[in-house]
DNA sequence: TATCATTGTTAGCCATGGCTAAACTATTTG
DNA sequence: CAAATAGTTTAGCCATGGCTAACAATGATA
């Protein structure tokens, strides 16, 4: 509980009465949250999937052990989610080798590494310092419509390294 | 599992080889892992503790029901969520009679609905269309620091209603 | 007032994602 | 080669957040 708390940072449209603010209609709402909803059930396979990626590209290889330290989870947590992965066609793994990715596997590494890379360059390049903009990067990825991807990627080539 | 998937919006910086980013140190790795750990477990409450404070607000009561609507799971969940919001001294419940937040409750419904607003209305002012903002917005909002929002709402502030 | 629809609760089920402890396998090193 | 160390898996525990089905209370209305 370090840093994402509370904060009174509100101003202008934050503070004034809110009335511009209605609820939404039911359906809508409702919709609103069951999204999030689905992107909680995919957010930890994609994060496995990505790093395994990154582990296999930086590295050479993605041990679980590695996987252990680099998530801050126990070993036994990595092994099970290893099964899991393995059940959903997307790593391959002998006992004590190296993970691979199957080819599902690596589309969603790419995919989720580039919609990572999009959000944290966005975040850059709004002004947020990096070590912030990691953290916040790694939990908003999973909450960006395709819509605010594209549009995050117009403001970074726009607001590019001067 | 309509909108937020797989994504070909790559372009400029996420495209080129991608060198750019190394992994982390995996101390500073792990932190951010955990710091999304940390926010799915508070995220919920929130999202229930900010939809009754609306609620009461706009509707004047906030009851099981409406919450099981709005929200899209089914009552027996949500009578098993205020059950432990019970607990954890946010709301005060009798029932069959409408939620009311604690003094504690409404301080988290303020901080919530405040951040809320300042995610959504950030996403509007960089150009997303309201119903892409209002989805976004209810799962970004768990993931951003204050650092970041304290950004957002600067620029909101600089590109406000011209 | 008696009935019925709405609202709320409870019990019991399941999947997920953590954990520790114990067992087992591989690798390194004395 | 034997022993120690490191890596992996399995078993069993727990909390969370869903669900359905059955039941209970409230409040409208016939
Ligand atoms: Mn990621
Ligand atoms: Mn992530
Ligand atoms: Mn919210
Ligand atoms: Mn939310």
């Amino acid at each position: 509980m370090s840093d994402h708390d509370q904060s009174p940072h509100l101003s202008a449209s934050s503070r004034n009465g809110n009335s511009g603010d209605a609820l939404p209609p039911v359906g809508e709402h409702a919709r609103q949250y069951e999204t999030v909803r689905n992107a909680h059930e995919t957010e930890l396979i994609e994060d496995y999937v990505e790093l395994i990626g990154d582990l296999l590209q930086h590295r050479g290889e993605a041990r679980a052990a590695d996987i252990a330290t680099r998530m801050g989870v126990s070993q036994a947590t990595v092994s099970k989610m290893i099964r899991r992965l393995n059940e959903l066609g997307l790593v391959t793994s002998k006992p004590y080798r190296s993970l691979f990715l199957t080819e599902e596997g690596q589309k969603m590494a790419e995919t989720s590494r580039a919609r990572h890379d999009i959000v944290l360059h966005f975040l850059r390049a709004l002004g947020v310092d990096d070590h912030t903009a990691r953290i916040d990067a790694e939990g908003m990825e999973h909450h960006v419509s395709n819509d605010t991807l594209a549009i995050m990627q117009r403001f970074i080539d726009e607001h590019a390294k001067p």
